[in-house]
DNA sequence: ATAATTGCAAATTTTTTGCAGGTTC
DNA sequence: GAACCTGCAAAAAATTTGCAATTAT
């Protein structure tokens, strides 16, 4: 559990009770797209406004406390900003897990004359308990 | 230049104008989102409607003749179904290229426990010739 | 006190749907 | 000729906007 007023504070952000309540749907669920934030926040906050959340997504989202993870054929997700990171998205049970980016796939990415500034990789396949039914 | 009649015959789709119009326009762009496949294809077919393009995206998707291409806060961006590949998505002119996905890539994507079935790996940079600026 | 944020309602944009007529195989 | 596909208009869904009241710093 973090501290979301300092996280929203340090991007200039005013810490307002639905960004934190936002920003706590979305570390608990880890990814979790914009509708079901606004069904989650709605729970203790029910008068907050898909509006809001729509608005709080950009702002969020443009300084950086937010990463959009867009979804093939879906919504696009969000999850809190944190060091880049592998999907594993189960075609099963649709859950996704994150996985670290290791020294070799750092060097298996290097391309000629491209200089690469972040990289979004996203595996999709079926995850160990799913596997095992 | 493929021959589209074809390739969506093998895929159990009738081939009408409008399918093999939107497949040219696709493949000559590499990657293109919807509005600009419409405004593609109205130039020769000014009568073709936007319903039909969302339809046939949505048919030829299904039937695995073209690929989504989930992208970053825009619209998603369509291709030919081709071999698995990355894409070097340049962050100055908005350029996509595709390069391989080598032996030593897939090596190093092995994750314990997950049955790999797709892999989509996207990396965000400056292409070679917006460097040179 | 100031500037930013909220919630509402309305507007806009994007995508889907139903259906009559036309086309493909 | 059967099944599928098109284009239109209308419906539904998703996102954005304007604004008065409220809240954070």
């Amino acid at each position: 559990m973090k501290n979301y007023i300092t996280l929203l504070k340090e991007n200039d952000l005013k810490a307002t009770i639905q960004r934190t309540s936002i920003l706590k749907s979305i570390d608990q669920a880890g990814h979790i797209n914009i509708d079901a934030i606004y069904e989650d926040v709605k729970e203790l906050h029910p008068t907050i406004s898909l509006a809001t959340v729509y608005k709080n997504i950009i702002s969020m989202k443009t300084n950086h406390v937010i990463i959009e993870v867009p979804m093939n054929g879906e919504k696009a997700k969000y999850e809190l900003k944190k060091e880049e990171h592998i999907h594993l998205i189960c075609q099963k049970c649709g859950k996704i897990k994150d996985t670290k980016i290791t020294k070799q796939i750092q060097q298996a990415l290097i391309v000629d004359n491209f200089k690469l500034n972040h990289s979004q990789i996203n595996l999709y396949g079926v995850c160990s308990s799913c596997q095992e039914r």
